[in-house]
Formats: structure tokens, C-alpha cells, sequence
DNA sequence: TCCGGTATGGCAACCGGTTGCACAAACCTT
DNA sequence: AAGGTTTGTGCAACCGGTTGCCATACCGGA
């Protein structure tokens, strides 16, 4: 058994109010008493219970963290920066997958409550009005959804897509496959619009995908089959699966097809062609979704990061 | 505000012990008046706080789960395997990740103490005599580490190594060089030990390196030199970094140098070609931990998992 | 009609802390 | 030396539940 405030109150013979003190208001103790107060607990290895102590407090210095799929390579640098900047502000980070099923989301965000003093949301696949309704019961920043008066980090998906769309029409591109992502998803949506905003491309929609490399592969035939010359891919786990699966129909890349990915993951760096792709601020989101949370009381500040277009070695001038 | 248990209990003219009771021992309620506790309960949106609830019952359904890198793709299959576990016994998982760093993990244990049952502690970095004294406060499972009398699921890495020794030794490699991990990681002295004991191999020893892509990239140079005709690397990242800069020397893997890695990551399938590795059980390590935290009281059961040798593209028969 | 047994739900202590309030001792003032 | 401050500590209520014990009501059987 763990020694309890009483076992260090009765120790020291002293009122456990006076143990409580030493730990979360030394200034009001005496100096003297404090000292033998620290030394009967380090001697009975006593640590207060943060889950007790938040039960009068009402804060428990932690945070949630909630993904749909920690397996994707674009979460880890969000959720490490989260954790690095949490920590300098004495919280801790507990991080949860959804694996992409609404209802395990909504449960993950049951059990945080009260667990935690805020969730940070990233992507999350659960509806607005689900979303909102929660809010009720903890705070939430979300990261990739804009949410009416709800705080949350948003990256500037559009203003990527269109430095994409721009480089490929640069490159002599006119009929573009766009491969989405799930249904719902806030960023393909977001993509779609620049897409059909942007004038004299001839677009091709297909959708909606497993947002991995199996969501590019069963594609591929289909945009292969397509004559697009260039694919804007919802991310770069697609747009890998993509190369692959045309790979295997022996259509080269760039050479014949153009793929451009989004995210900016350690794979689409690895992979040979290496992957041109709109790289996301994760790192950025992470820390920023933070402060949000510890910051607002709970207000609807929302903030937009800038993309940027990493050119590399998936796209090339247009055959024709 | 959240809907409390008293809150309940006033709204239906019942005591709060009679509806603590309708959730969690429902037989011991009248059905009449069970149904309404419940109607008023769903009219408040009440919830049970876990956190007060666990503070007497001393059990809070979840469990932590802490990594050295979450950036590493090898952790995420061992974290969903865990978290999905976890989920069919009414579990919850928590993540965090220590950046590497021994405090923040004592930390981290520290304050995952009392918030949840156990705690799965995966490639830990700290002493053993620390995780010894720690493991008074919170159970542990420990994964890849053996520690005296704490249950442990271990990988069976010398045997994965002798695979893929006896493969490269098949496809006629005789001088072959051995890229190994950081300073006192485990599954490097076990890929060692087998090597070294391996008879009939010319064995050249490159480390120790960052377990990274970066570590492979910074000895390929040295490898190259070697005059080795294959590698044996201490993980996918670094034989990934290994054949880039092998590639960027024009040395062809695996017309000139054959390459293994050890865990079989997404990045290794994606890339190109396709890298051989030994692969590591890391769902079914996920699965066990959890089970072994469950059911063990804290007895140290061992279980060892046998890892496999999934022959791909980069590695050949030996030139000359 | 009386009795033992069972179903139901209230009471109150408890989990491990926190905190407003009261009170005594020590410390200044003038 | 009397009166006003500080300072340090104890007391007890409280956070949101759980649970052992007890009283009451209801049941069937003899």
C-alpha cells in the first residue's frame, strides 16, 4: 500500500491540513515543521494522489490527446510537440487512438472527462453537433475542423492545394485526378473547393478513400484509367500507395504520371521517386493546439497555419 | 456544470447510494425504480466521474502505456494491437512518450500512479533498479527488457537475427557488416551475441549509431568501404538511411550490397526496393502486454515471441 | 397468525486530498 | 502593558462517488 497523507500527518504528528500545506501551499507552514514534514514523507515514499487531488481541485494537469490513427505518420510530430510544450507548462499529455470509428472517439472523449482538463481533438471523425454537444463537459481545442466558437488550429489546406494545383498547371498539367480522403473530412473538402475554384484545369474526382496506402493502391487502376496526367492526392500514405499500384501497372513516375501528396511524412521522404508534397505544420499545431487549450477559457480563438509546397521528385512536365 | 450523482438522486426523490447502485449493481435496485434513476439520469446527461469513482473503488479501467519514441514507426502497431486489447476488456489506454529522456519517463510512471491500474512500459530507458522501485507504486509490464520478477514480453531477436544471418549466408554473403543501435539498447547485444557465434562469417561491427535514418545514412560510407557485400542493420530507419546513401554513392542494393533491417515498418514496405527485414511481433507484443497486466497480479510471467524473416527486394545473391 | 427470509433503499463512513474559518501564540506598536 | 497584527496549525466540510450495515416492507409457509 502507498502511504496516504494520514500515514505522513500521523508520523509527524501533525494534522493532515498541515501535510496537505507542505505540499500545495508551502508559504503558509512553518519553515521548521515543513522540514520534518518533507522528511517523514520521503521517508514513507509518500506522493499525493493527483486523481484525489483533483477531485477538490478540479484541475488534474493533464491533457488528452485524441487521433484517429497514431499508424499515420503525420500524427507523431504533432502529438511529440504537444507533449514537449505541455510539459513546459507543468502538464502532462495522455494520447489515444480512435482507430477512424466515431463511437471509439466519443468513448475516448467519455473517459477523458474529468481525467483530464481539456482534450485536444485532431481531425476528428465525430459530427458538429456530437462534437458540440460534448463540449459541454470538457474543453475541447480541435486541430483540422473549424467548429462554431470552439478554439482550434486549422491549416491553410486551400492555400496548399492551390500552390499544388499552380506547380502542376506550371508544369504543363490540364487533367488532374484529385484521390480524397474520407468521408467528412474537413481537409478534403477543403481541397475540393480550391480545386474547382482554380480555372482551366480539367478535374476528375475520386472518392471517398481509406486515407492510407491501401486507399492509393485500390485507386490506382481507376485514375491510371483515367488519362489524367497529374494526381493530387489527400495525403502522402495515398499518394505512396498510389505510386506503388502504378508501379505495378509499370506507369512511371513522374515520367507519365505526376503525384503530389500532402502532410510532409517521413515515408514520402524515404520513398524513391521522393514524394513532392504541401508540407503541414504539424509541429507548429501541436504546440499552438496546446496553448489554445490552456489559454482559452474555453472561447472560439481560431488559428490558421500556412503550408508550404515541397517540390521533390514526383513531378515532372506533362507528357503529351 | 456536469450533472452529479446528488443531482440524480434529488431529481427522483431517491438517495444518491440507490442510484451509485443503479450503475454499478443494478440487481440491487427495483426495476421501477431503476428505470427512474435512469430517465432522470439521461434528462441530466449524467455521468459517473471516473475519477471519483476509482478514488474508492481503487480501480480506474485504464491503463498507461509509455514509449521511448512515438515517432518511431515501430510503436505504433504494438500501441493500436494494445489499445484494441485493452478495449475488448473494458479498457482504456493512455499513451505518452519520453522523448528518449529516463526523467521524463519517471515522471511520466509517476503520473500515470493512481490514475490508472498498470502501466505497459515499452523499451524503457531507465535503470532497472529504478523501474524496480517504481513498480511499488503501479504494476508494470515491461516490453523488451527483462527484469528480475516483473512480467515481461520479450522478442525473439537473437532468433530473427540467426534467420537473417542464415539467409544473407545462403545467398553466398560471407563478409557482411553489422550496423548496431545505441549504447546499451537490448536488441542490439542480442543481435551481437548471434553474430559473433555465428561460424563461417566474416563480420565487420559499425556502432554504435542514432536508431535512426540519419545513423544509417552517416556509416554508409564506412559500410561501403568495408568491402562487406551485405548488412545486417539494427533497425528498418537505419537501413533505410543506409541505402540512400548507398544510392547517392551509386552503390545499386541489392545488385552491389544486400540489406536487412530489423522491424519491419511501413516505410521499409513502401520503399524502394522493397526492404528484407526480420519482422517483430509487435501486435501480438501489444496483445500480451496488456493481457499479462490483466491477469498477472504483478507475478513476473515472461513470454517470448518469435520474430520472422520476410525476404524482399534488397537483398541478392552475393556479387562474385 | 406468527415467523423466518428476501428484496429494497436509506444512513453514514470512507477513499485521499483541499480549503475556508477559527483560534492561539508570538510579534509589533504606541 | 494593553491592543492590534501576523503567523501557524487544527477543525471540519467538501469533492463525487461506493459500500457495509441496518430498518422496513413484503413474501410464502407452517
Amino acid at each position: 500500500m502507498a502511504a496516504t497523507i494520514k500515514d505522513v500527518a500521523r508520523a509527524c504528528g501533525v494534522h493532515v491540513s498541515t501535510v496537505s500545506r507542505t505540499f500545495s501551499a508551502p508559504h503558509l507552514v512553518n519553515p521548521a515543521t515543513r522540514s520534518r514534514v518533507l522528511a517523514a514523507a520521503d521517508d514513507l515514499g509518500y506522493r499525493p494522489n493527483r486523481a484525489a487531488r483533483a477531485l477538490t481541485t478540479g484541475r488534474t494537469f493533464n491533457m488528452g490527446l485524441i487521433v484517429a490513427d497514431i499508424a499515420n505518420p503525420f500524427f507523431p510530430p504533432l502529438i511529440k510537440a504537444a507533449q514537449a510544450q505541455a510539459r513546459g507548462r507543468d502538464y502532462h499529455v495522455f494520447v489515444a487512438d480512435t482507430d477512424e470509428d466515431p463511437r471509439v472517439e466519443e468513448e475516448l472523449i467519455r473517459t477523458f472527462t474529468k481525467q483530464v482538463d481539456g482534450v485536444l481533438l485532431c481531425s476528428p471523425r465525430l459530427s458538429n453537433k456530437m462534437i458540440e454537444r460534448l463540449a459541454e463537459d470538457v474543453p475541447f481545442v480541435v486541430v483540422n475542423r473549424r467548429i462554431k466558437g470552439m478554439p482550434a488550429v486549422l491549416m491553410n489546406v486551400a492555400q496548399g492545394a492551390k500552390l499544388a494545383l499552380e506547380h502542376l498547371a506550371g508544369l504543363g498539367h490540364r487533367r488532374i485526378a484529385l484521390v480524397s480522403g474520407p468521408i467528412g473530412s474537413w481537409t478534403s473538402n477543403e481541397m475540393q473547393g480550391v480545386a474547382a475554384e482554380t480555372p482551366g484545369l480539367d478535374l476528375v474526382f475520386f472518392g471517398p478513400n481509406q486515407p492510407t496506402e491501401g486507399g492509393g493502391l485500390a485507386v490506382a487502376a481507376d485514375v491510371a484509367a483515367c488519362g489524367a496526367t497529374a494526381v493530387l492526392a489527400y495525403n502522402d500514405l495515398v499518394a505512396l500507395g498510389l505510386i506503388e499500384g502504378l508501379a505495378a501497372m509499370d506507369i512511371g513516375v513522374p515520367d507519365q504520371i505526376s503525384v503530389i501528396g500532402f502532410d510532409d511524412i517521413l515515408p514520402g521522404r524515404l520513398n524513391r521517386p521522393k514524394l513532392t508534397t504541401v508540407a503541414m505544420p504539424a509541429v507548429a499545431a501541436g504546440r499552438m493546439a496546446v496553448d489554445l487549450l490552456l489559454q482559452s477559457g474555453g472561447e472560439g480563438a481560431t488559428v490558421t497555419l500556412d503550408t508550404a509546397l515541397i517540390v521533390r521528385e514526383s513531378t515532372g512536365r506533362a507528357q503529351r
